[in-house]
DNA sequence: TATCTGCAAAATGGATACATTTGCAAAGAT
DNA sequence: ATCTTTGCAAATGTATCCATTTTGCAGATA
């Protein structure tokens, strides 16, 4: 429950967009006093925004030393890509069947502009607006949760991962989704469940055979 | 990272440990002012506290309103049974390889050892411990993370369901856990795959079956 | 009797000030 | 020259005080 006249909840909110939007970078630190300023709040909220933002995935606080946007290695990150191949294939069938034609025909829409769409910033709104509204029909809140705080912390290195694709590189993508709404129109849960998995792995795999991605900026 | 000289990780940690060993239960209402009275202390760590059990999925913070213990709803509990039958399957083969000798004399040993208890509260605790130990083999960082808050999560609901069963209705899960041994020395990762998810699916099922254990004491 | 209104008590949210810890840099010793 | 120690500056941790919000009850009204 984020209600926005709590100015711990305001921060939180403008940070974790920043964030996910790549103004700032895995591994960045965050000082309290700074944020404070910038938010014209003292560092009390600051703080329960940071650990708002533990929460989420995005900050990891330290005692003592303070908090950082949080970063994985490349193992990591892979291995959160095998979890994702776990579990969302079974918050797709969970939510396959209560998914209106309305739902569907946005689904298709979705692919089709993330298609023609050029940049990457578009693309990474799109991609997401697209997944999550797949999973939309499923009841489970602790998975989707589980699963958006998974979306969160590897969003950073999908990014990098577009950057360095480029459009061509994301043609596959492209026709995956296109795969994934036929499969979830037909409410074939079988047929979603493995599309969705291999969407996951295959991305898993490219992301595996680009270490770049994963290199620390400067120390 | 829990380092015991910063008041609002102490204050976590012993709230931590008393919601796990059920001394606060699901629903019941925390107040920042009684807690800070009880550790001694400001409020202000006491609600660093409460973020980061938040984290931990032990507490729920609502803006404005307070603080209470977790609960779940008897459909909320069974779905994080059905993640936990895809996640710790995974982390099970994780770990299989990597575990010594010593420590599946140790798996064993505590097996036996539970069958001996009789108490609950022995039984919780023993429990947990043989299934983290299995799994301590696997390098997967937020795999672990995420296995242990489910755990964490559902843990006052295994409770109620034990103390039900009794004793004697733990004696399948004492043979399941005698055989998830014997595969896991084996190294036979497809058979120990299996039996941990058969093992927790046996669990889900046994506790649709009892409401009673997710009545909300009053109101 | 049931419902609504409004005030007061209690609980949470936030600002300021102070305490403690950490990390780095300069000085000293081996 | 390298390693250790010491001390200061910067950042985090906590306490106290005040503001705001919520809640519950008392009283009035239909």
């Amino acid at each position: 429950m984020t209600s926005p006249n709590v100015a711990s909840h305001r921060i939180a909110d403008q940070l974790r967009a920043k964030i996910l939007a790549g103004s700032w970078v895995p591994g960045e630190r965050i000082r309290q006093e700074e944020l404070a300023e910038e938010y014209q709040a003292s560092r009390i909220p600051v703080r329960e925004a940071l650990r708002i933002l533990e929460t989420d995935g995005l900050v990891q606080v330290v005692s003592n030393q303070g908090a950082w946007v949080a970063s994985l290695t490349r193992d990591e990150c892979l291995e959160q890509y095998e979890i994702r191949e776990r579990l969302e294939p079974l918050l797709l069938r969970e939510s396959l069947a209560n998914l209106t034609a309305a739902q569907l025909a946005k689904l298709d829409e979705l692919a089709t502009q993330m298609q023609a769409n050029r940049d990457v910033a578009g693309f990474m709104q799109l991609d997401r607006e697209f997944h999550m509204l797949s999973y939309s029909g499923a009841p489970n809140t602790t998975l989707k949760e589980i699963v958006e705080r998974l979306w969160n912390t590897t969003q950073h290195y999908r990014r990098a991962y577009a950057n360095i694709a480029g459009s061509p590189g994301l043609d596959v993508t492209h026709l995956e989704h296109k795969l994934l709404v036929e499969a979830i129109t037909r409410r074939d849960s079988e047929d979603a469940e493995r599309m969705i998995a291999g969407h996951i792995r295959r991305t898993r795999l490219l992301l595996a055979q680009h270490p770049e991605v994963f290199a620390t900026p400067t120390a």
